[in-house]
Order: C-alpha cells, then sequence, then structure tokens
DNA sequence: CTGAAAGCGCTTACAG
DNA sequence: CTGAAAGCGCTTACAG
C-alpha cells in the first residue's frame, strides 16, 4: 500500500507539500498540485486514517454498544444511528451486549482504546458507579433509553407516559380486569412502564392486583410464559398489557393455541411499535417509540458536545404515541363478571 | 488521557520496559513489573490501538457493508459475524448501502482508509470490473449472497435449489398455476431462485407462463404489489411463491383484504425464514436460509487469510432448507379451473 | 510557494 | 534485565 512518501518521490516534492494538496490547506502551485494528484492517482493512493487519527486525535468512527441487533427494536436505532453519523463523516462500530453487564464493559474499554470519537451506550444496566469512570474522559458519552443521575447526556422516551397510555386506552375501552406482563424488573425501562399501569388503574379508581402482574424478558418465550400462567388464573384477565410488542407476540399465540379470540375474549396492547406489530393478526395496538429519531439525535449529541457547540449535558425525553389497532377495539359494555 | 510516557515516568523506567510489560514480551523483573503495573493502575492508562496499529498494521476491526440492517434478514447475519469477530478480538464496523452501488464504493473507500483488516460485502450488485481493484488489496474481502469468478472469497446459499424446492413442494401439493413474485432483477439472488422456479415447473412438464411471474423488489409493498397485479388476471393463481418472506408478507395483506383465504384460495411460500414468517397468520412456509451462519463463516474466511492459513480463494455455497408451516398445506385434488 | 524537522504514541531491534 | 534510537505514516509549525 503506497504512502504519502512514495507519492511525494513519483511526484519530484516533500511530503509537506503532498499533505498540503491533500488537505487542501496552505499554497500550492497549480503545476505543482497537478503533479502530485496524478501520483496519487498513479499508485492508487489512499491516505492513513490511522496516521492521521495519531496526529489529529480523532478517528471520526463512534462506538454503539446495543443489547442485541437481531432484537427487532435495535436494527431502526442503528440506522438512525448509521444514517446520520454517515452524514457527518463518522463510522459506527456495532457492538452486541446481551445486556450483559460485563460485556458492556469490555465494549467500553475495547472502545476507548480504539480511541472512538464517542460512544453511544444502548439499555445499559450498568450501576451508575461502574459508568463514573467513563464521565468527562476522552469520549462523549450518551446514554440511550435509560436515565442517569450522572453528568452524562441519556435520551429516553417517558414509559411510564407510555405504560399509562396503553393502560388507559384499555379502561376506555371498557376492558377492567387488566394484567400485565412486565419487562425484566431490572430494566428502567419495565419499572417505569409498570408505574404508568399503576397510575392508569389508579386514576380509575381500580386497586393493583398483583396477580395479574407477572415478570417477563422482553423476549417472545416470555410473553407466552406469562399468558399462560394469566391463564391458568381463576380469574383470567379481560386485556394484557404486555411491556412489549415480542411478549405480546408471544402472549398471542398462546391464546390462540388455547382457541381464544383477541380482542373479543381477552384485548392485548404491546409496547415499541416494531414492524412485527403491524404483521400479525390481529394487528397489534401499541406504544410507538421514535426509535429511529433516538439513534439521529444520539449521534447529534455526541457530535454537539465534539465541535463544543454544547457544553451543557442533556437529558432528552421523547414522548411515544399511543397506536391503536386492532387487538384492542372497544367493548361496548363493561364485563363486571 | 495517560500516554505510555506518563506510565514510564511515574514507574521511574523507560517507554520500553512499559511496552515490555504491556505485551509480555522480553524479560522484565518481578519487582520493575510491579512498578509498572502500579503506575497503569494509578493513571487508569489504556495503550491506544490507534498508536499501535500504527507499527503492527493491524486495526482489529472487520468492515461489515450490508444493503440495511432494518430489513430482517441482515441482523443475524450481523450478529453472526460480530459474534465470531469478537470471539477472536475484533470489531466490526457497521456500513448500510441501501443496495447501492455508489455507496458501496464509498464505504469500501473509507474502510480502506481506516485499515480494516478484512471487509465483508453483502448482497452486493457491484460489476466484477469495479469489484477487481479490491482484490488482493490490503484486506481480504469476502463476497456473501453472490458469487464472482473473481480470485477472491464468496460465500452463498443456493438459490437455484431454494427456489426448485420452494417451487417443487408447492407441485407436490397438488397446486398446478404457481406464480411467482421475483426479487429485483439486478438480484443475481433472484435470479437464481427464478431458474430453480423454472426447473420445479419444467420437471412437472409445466410450461413457464410470464404473465405469472413479476418483478418485485424484496420488500413488503413490491409484495403487495405484486399480489395486486396476478389478483387483476383474468386466471388467477392457485400458489404464489415469493422471492422472500418480506414480499410474502405484502402479498398474504393483499390477499386477506381481497377475502380470500390462505392456502385455500391461494398457497404461499417465501424465502429466508425470518423470525416474521412464524409469526403471520397463517404461519409460512419458506425457504430456510443459514443467515447467521454465514455471517460467523465470512469471518472465519477472513481471519484464515489473515493468518496465512489459508492461501487460496474458497467459493462455499451452502444449501437451504425447505420449512413447511400451514400457508401451502395439502390439497386434496388438482384444481383444473 | 516549498521543504526540513519535530512530534503524535506506540513497538522493535540493538546495545549494554 | 533495561534503555536509547529508529520508525510506522501522517500533520503542523517554522524557515526560507
Amino acid at each position: 500500500m503506497a504512502t504519502i512518501k512514495d507519492v511525494a518521490k513519483l511526484a519530484g516534492v516533500s511530503v509537506s507539500t503532498v499533505s498540503r494538496v491533500l488537505n487542501a490547506s496552505g499554497y500550492v502551485e497549480k503545476n505543482t498540485e497537478a503533479k502530485v494528484m496524478a501520483a496519487i492517482k498513479q499508485l492508487n493512493y489512499q491516505p492513513s486514517q490511522i496516521a492521521r487519527g495519531l496526529v489529529s486525535k480523532k478517528t471520526k468512527t463512534f462506538g454503539l454498544i446495543l443489547p442485541d441487533i437481531t432484537n427487532p427494536f435495535f436494527p431502526e436505532l442503528a440506522r438512525g444511528a448509521e444514517d446520520e453519523a454517515g452524514k457527518q463523516g463518522y463510522n459506527i462500530m456495532l457492538c452486541n451486549s446481551d445486556w450483559d453487564v460485563a460485556k458492556e464493559k469490555m465494549y467500553l474499554n475495547l472502545l476507548s482504546e480504539k480511541r472512538v470519537d464517542g460512544i453511544i451506550l444502548v439499555g445499559s444496566r450498568m450501576h451508575e458507579q461502574y459508568l463514573a469512570p467513563w464521565i468527562n474522559d476522552a469520549a462523549p458519552v450518551v446514554l440511550l433509553d435509560r436515565t442517569s443521575q450522572l453528568d452524562i447526556h441519556s435520551i429516553c422516551t417517558n414509559n411510564k407516559l407510555g405504560g399509562f397510555l396503553a393502560t388507559k386506552h384499555l379502561l376506555e375501552q371498557n376492558y377492567r380486569r387488566i394484567a400485565h406482563i412486565t419487562g425484566p424488573a431490572t430494566s428502567p425501562s419495565a419499572q417505569q412502564r409498570l408505574l404508568g399501569y399503576q397510575k392508569a388503574l389508579e386514576e380509575y379508581g381500580l386497586s393493583l392486583d398483583m396477580t395479574l402482574v407477572c415478570e417477563g424478558d422482553f423476549r417472545i418465550s416470555g410473553g407466552a410464559t406469562g399468558m399462560r400462567r394469566l391463564l391458568s388464573l381463576k380469574n383470567v384477565p379481560d386485556a394484557v398489557f404486555c411491556g412489549n410488542d415480542l411478549m405480546a407476540v408471544g402472549a398471542l399465540e398462546v391464546l390462540q393455541e388455547a382457541g381464544l379470540k383477541v380482542p373479543e375474549d381477552i384485548a392485548l396492547v404491546g409496547y415499541d411499535g416494531i414492524d412485527l406489530s403491524k404483521y400479525v393478526h390481529p394487528k397489534l395496538t401499541t406504544v410507538i417509540q421514535p426509535t429511529y429519531e433516538m439513534g439521529v439525535m444520539a449521534v447529534q449529541l455526541i457530535i454537539e458536545s465534539l465541535t463544543g457547540q454544547n457544553t451543557v449535558y442533556r437529558h432528552l425525553e421523547l414522548d411515544p404515541i399511543l397506536k391503536v389497532r386492532d387487538s384492542s377495539i372497544r367493548r361496548k359494555t363493561i364485563d363486571n363478571s
């Protein structure tokens, strides 16, 4: 692979001059420039970003640590980040953490050693104390889908509002025995959605029945397991708010196998607004998150930090949107059985 | 950020010595080592992979260029590549090309300037002549989901076999008027699946009816458009082999809106084996590709090239597997209407 | 307008 | 067992 020296030699100039035409910095005679360009072309020369990075202290690369790209929630987010990064001349390094704090730490270290210009950390369950060392470190970090007390950027959606909207919708549709399959208890988002669920029940003067709340795992299998447990109750719910769409799909399968109709027998609401929610039958009512935008905004926040336009740490909160579809259509009367 | 010099100064030794303990190379006295380790810890020192890369000519990074991570076929593949790369100490740089040759070239250049140790190029429609400059270049390239006459690694599945299996299955189920919604005409995979479709028809002594073949785009919308066109025919097909699952989902929606039943009125077969195919109703018969494995193998091929274990270019072909589900269940008799 | 020199943060021979 | 020097491929002042 040709180096700047090779180009200089072939063009009969110094490396300084080649560097100048490469960076369009300083004056260089038209004629000299032409010679240099010709040499570059002839040698098929590509400047090494490694060498450049060593002096500029910039790698034009961001790290993106997310739980699992095969989980349909994350590709949208990754795409948003990549599109925005690409627009600004950055590449994205993708890391799957599987919600594993040890893996997150490993990747955080790796990315830091590779001197990425910024890191987007999605859905981390890491304790604040472990996060702290990364603050005010070389590369700005932005937390996605989680908040923090620390001086660090964060973007999340209002999960409590989302849980509230989902549950209130079911209440408005005259469902009254509303169960909730939550995400993992360790997930802050899951906790907030649960709070929203409780708030909506309270607002309707309904007391919280903990037998109707079961912990899931944000995966299809967890939704199925939860639904089976709910069906085994002596007093089966008439509606289920699932902590995410994937679990709603699992719940839906169990209901269909049990010969129950959605929403006639049991209504279902999901969360996230992944594509899949539109293509199951019946189409799933869900709470849509601005997933792609979160990826875009994360990159924008980092770039703002980098260019010094923004010296204050931002904690952004976006509002989710309730999307009513077929799985929760209106009941005419309240069923008080 | 602390450098090796800072560590050396604090430990009261030379940078050479610090480098030795960092790399566990050469002899270093126990006592000296302890002092160095202490300094590293105290300064929270992380060696710069940029500086290391400049001398070692290795970045421990691979580039992964794929059409679109939000297309459900690709996350599996990306995950396979990332898992295997991570195991071997490499990171993955993710790039979305949108099937756009110009974007592919741009990323190829960018990744090359960043001196990645290898590049995985997925589903490229680039002409051989444009690909040629990347061969025997610094970083090994492996083509995924496409073949090449060039001296370059490639991994693909036997798409002709896949198309054949899908169509033969429908024929065995006594469907006779079988349409095919293809992928884009420019896609080699789409072309091969079409050939498989033709071969199966021939084997059953059926002649190819071009009014039953329409070009799609591998997206939901293209499947919907294709299905609408097929329904407008005077002589409607009794089964449709869709070039991928996404188009099958689009076709399914159109059929349901038209009040037609699958598979009673029209049978449907997809391709790829994406998760979604299991969760639509009815569950979609499909041809499963070993997507995750392809990602893993691509990384393995690159690493073999890098370690010189493998000097010959490999063209691997994997076999897809027919997965029969509800959307194409048996008809009792041949419908000769 | 152009070149020589120093330096980015490391590793790798080479002495000692 | 340890240190000084050269070099990886660039950019950035500094002279001229």
